[in-house]
DNA sequence: ATGGTGACTCGCG
DNA sequence: GCGCGAGCCACCA
């Protein structure tokens, strides 16, 4: 199992559908750290200033695919950075709102099975 | 080691 | 449904 846990979030991360999204809660639960959510809205907004010769950024990892435990996108973002979530998000089939909700009943992606999990921590 | 910092959540009123 | 307050956690100085 990868010990770094941002790589573990981003492992996850990049697992998500194209048009499906899960919560920041939900990932870091899949992680067996039920209580971490902070830790992983953390893990991604360290995407903006990746290194250089990191291998997950903005590009690699669909960030923009994770939202609130309310199906919302977070406004706490700088307003561009919001208007590009929703605008990536349209973009793959995600109906998004003008209130930035989106309906978890249709586009939630519930995570992988217990067996796939370990696969993706583990290989990637 | 210690304390500050978020792209979070949940429970209340 | 909305705002607030209080936990919670990995990172980094």
């Amino acid at each position: 199992m990868a010990s770094n846990f941002y790589e573990q979030v981003y492992k996850v991360v990049q697992r998500i559908p194209r048009g499906k999204v899960t919560s920041y809660g939900r990932v870091a639960a899949m992680l067996g750290r039920p209580r971490a959510a902070r830790a992983v809205g953390y893990a991604l907004s360290a995407l903006k200033d990746p290194r250089s010769d990191a291998p997950y950024t903005g590009e690699t990892v669909p960030w923009q695919r994770v939202v609130n435990s309310q199906g919302r996108i977070s406004i706490r973002h700088r307003t561009e950075t919001t208007a590009r979530q929703a605008d990536l998000l349209r973009a793959e089939g995600v109906v998004v709102d003008e209130q930035l909700r989106i309906d978890l009943d249709r586009f939630l992606w519930e995570g992988p099975h217990l067996v796939e999990l370990d696969d993706i921590l583990n290989q990637g």
